[in-house]
DNA sequence: AGCACGCCGACT
DNA sequence: GTCGGCGTGCTC
């Protein structure tokens, strides 16, 4: 007996099938979809037996050393999803069954199952040792942090590093991750408004495989959501809901505990490697019926699955921004029919394609209009910063200031977004305009006030605040993009008695720090909550009646042909954390345009007229949905050879794609990224059935390239 | 990916 | 001459 077998790695050169040879004794425990340990070259690697077979083309065959499991793995549902990953997204097979799976159950020799480690590299010793230039890099690296794992190391040749492990200068420690458990409590069902149940009707009675559920914010799509699912559960059938993780709140997982009891396994990354292991075998065995988790969620084995439900669909979240870029909405829509399931899409402001396709029917168009309380959505004010100059104090108008006060006077509670999306705190000169930037990345740096440092958000580089530019040499830096740091301050000053908490990427990075925020906001022990995007969205405070958004307009600025639907997205989202019990809610908006129709509907809460505005802009401009998009990445170490090699691609899809508009080659968006030049090419297309065929050969061609890397983007979010 | 092999510059 | 760094090719 022969198997064919999978391995680990994730190469594009070793990524195909590997023959072996099964022993006698081990032949009645191989099926397809297990993992085994095999030999391979000097190693001894894991991979999944994908065939079984009496020949081979290859002569030499080893023999496999272990069977790793008792049941199956990779389950037939899951392989043929994993080939259908790799077909449309053009990433390695490999990497399309891992990342379907937990840790536990991922091909790697190092599976301690509920352990995770990752290498991480100490600056150890530098006593009387000879140093190379290439190594005299790497020690350099450590100036800033005494800590880097191999992935901040990734542009180092691991030659490199073991060299400098051998002779103890650096130093590796396995680094280990936490634990977590959540609470359960008693089941209560809400009676749905009329308007709910009939979604709910619509919604089981359809014969389209997808719903698009468009619901404004408060409408209690969730309770659609649970009711769905109880109705398949009465049928039989089980459930997936895919949520953001950034709103995978213990708010909303208390609602579905609440109903559905220990019903439902959770997956999603605030879990330690153990947990979601643990959860992972609950869905394997059969021992839930629902699964509620990020974007990864969607490739739940459940058996009988019956209904995937999408929430705020239109968040970029469900699309995986590393190989295999793909995004979990496509993956549930290609489950679904090949199940006969049904998949239910939600959100109060739609992608522009999502709502496209609903009104052309080929999406069920599915309307929740109303908010449950019966309440009017809340006002929106705007208020026009241009004519607030001189008059403001920091960033706040007085009405803004004004309104707080009110409101915190009434014993209420108010909300404020700093809309900082790519805009974070950076630090510009005053004299020749520059602002400081990493000098791997090309991104401008960001600056925290707490520890007074400059730091890249892309690899980590991290430099102390001096006034001095290092451009032209004179004391003229200065802090000048906003950060939440300095509202915070800004805010002590002008409401010193306010009690504020401030809820941004700084206060959330250590564990059940969010869920601390959150909780202490909702016993009232603050007035105000300051934060980024994550204030958002998916909060529900009964007792917050205003919500003021210092900045609406930064996002419109962003390079992205998005700017405008993230916008408008945003301000509908926060505009919806205001009034959501009795007490009717108020909105401000301060902005520099205050005629930006994105910034208008906004106000209206019009995502019809906002729809229609930007619908004619997307078919000017050839953008989606009228276009498809393919984002073509070529990078190298080498800035000459990235263009050419850029250069050639864009010579081959000129040649083999006819019917596509082909924009670049050009620098990507961020150049220069930990030391290696990226060029890109942006394909636009209606009609052009041999896409998929031409770049696949594209990738083909790289594949064996280790001086060029090329990545190919379907449908990319960011650009 | 990461190991073995082998080329070539640095140093006893 | 030898040692060791680092580029190259191969893995059933």
């Amino acid at each position: 007996m022969i198997v064919g077998v999978l391995v680990e790695i994730t190469n594009k050169s070793v990524d195909r099938i590997f023959d072996y040879i099964v022993p006698k004794d081990l032949e009645k425990e191989i099926a397809i979809g297990k993992r085994v340990e095999v030999p391979f070259g000097s190693r001894i690697l894991v991979g999944f037996i994908l065939e079984i077979k009496q020949t081979s083309d290859t002569d030499k065959l080893k023999e496999i050393i272990k069977v790793l499991d008792k049941e199956v793995i990779l389950t037939e549902e899951l392989l043929n999803l994993g080939k259908y990953l790799q077909k449309t997204t053009l990433a390695s097979l490999i990497s399309c069954y891992q990342v379907m799976l937990p840790k536990g159950y991922k091909a790697s020799i190092k599976n301690n199952i509920n352990k995770k480690y990752r290498k991480v590299y100490y600056l150890s010793d530098l006593t009387d040792k000879k140093i190379t230039p290439r190594q005299k890099e790497v020690i350099e690296l450590f100036k800033e942090k005494d800590r880097l794992s191999r992935d901040d190391l990734k542009d180092i040749s691991i030659s490199i590093l073991n060299t400098l492990v051998k002779n103890k200068v650096l130093e590796v420690k396995k680094e280990e991750v936490y634990r977590l458990d959540y609470a359960k409590t008693e089941k209560k069902i809400k009676e749905l408004t009329p308007l709910q149940k009939n979604a709910v009707t619509n919604i089981l009675n359809t014969e389209k495989t997808v719903s698009l559920l468009y619901g404004v914010t408060g409408s209690g799509k969730t309770e659609v959501y649970m009711e769905l699912i109880d109705k398949y559960l009465k049928k039989g059938l089980k459930s997936i809901v895919l949520v953001p993780e950034i709103s995978l709140t213990p708010q909303l997982i208390k609602r579905f505990e609440e109903r559905f009891k220990d019903n439902i396994a959770l997956l999603h990354s605030a879990l330690s490697d153990g947990e979601k292991y643990d959860e992972y075998r609950r869905i394997v065995k059969g021992e839930v019926d629902i699964v509620i988790g990020a974007r990864s969620a969607v490739f739940a084995p459940l058996k009988n699955l019956g209904l995937i439900i999408i929430d705020e669909c239109h968040s970029d979240s469900y699309k995986q921004d590393n190989s295999p870029k793909y995004n979990a909405k496509d993956v549930a829509i290609k489950r679904a029919s090949d199940l006969g399931a049904k998949v239910v899409l939600g959100s109060a402001t739609p992608m522009l394609e999502e709502y496209a396709r609903g009104l052309k029917n080929v999406f069920n168009l599915v309307t929740l209009d109303r908010r449950v309380n019966g309440k009017e959505l809340p006002k929106v004010e705007l208020i026009d910063m241009n004519k607030e100059v001189g008059k403001s104090k920091g960033h706040f108008s007085q009405p803004l200031i004004d309104e707080i006060n009110k409101t915190i006077e009434r014993g209420e509670q108010v909300i404020l977004l700093l809309n900082r999306r790519g805009y974070s705190s950076f630090v510009t000169c005053s004299n020749c305009g520059e602002s400081v930037k990493c000098p791997n990345c090309d991104i401008t740096l960001t600056y925290h006030k707490s520890s007074n440092i400059l730091r890249c958000h892309y690899c980590g580089y991290a430099t102390k605040y001096v006034v001095t530019c290092p451009n032209c040499h004179k004391d003229s830096l200065k802090d000048l993009g906003v950060g939440t740091e300095k509202i915070e301050e800004e805010l002590k000053m002008i409401l010193p008695k306010a009690r504020v908490l401030r809820m941004d990427i700084d206060t959330t990075s250590r564990k059940g720090a969010h869920k601390k925020i959150v909780d202490a906001f909702s016993k009232k022990e603050a007035d105000i909550l300051l934060g980024t995007q994550m204030v958002a969205k998916g909060l529900d405070f009964p007792n917050v009646t205003l919500v003021g958004v210092i900045n609406a307009d930064t996002s419109l600025m962003l390079p992205d042909f998005r700017s405008s639907e993230k916008t408008f997205d945003l301000l509908n989202q926060v505009s919806g954390r205001a009034g959501r019990s009795e007490k009717s809610g108020k909105v401000i908006f301060q902005t520099f345009n205050p005629d930006n129709y994105a910034i208008k509907c906004a106000k209206e809460n019009d995502y019809k007229s906002f729809y229609k505005e930007e619908m004619k802009n997307r078919k000017l401009m050839k953008y989606p949905p009228y276009y498809y998009l393919v984002l073509i990445n070529v990078s190298s170490k080498d800035s000459k050879l990235a263009l050419i090699e850029s250069k050639k691609c864009e010579k081959v899809c000129h040649k083999y794609l006819d019917k596509t508009i082909i924009l670049g080659s050009s620098p990507a968006t961020i150049f220069k990224k930990q030391n290696i030049y990226h060029y890109q090419l942006i394909l636009k297309y209606q009609y052009q059935d041999n896409i998929h065929e031409v770049l696949e050969k594209l990738v083909e061609y790289y594949a064996t390239n280790n001086k060029v890397n090329l990545e190919v983007d379907f449908n990319p979010i960011h650009m």
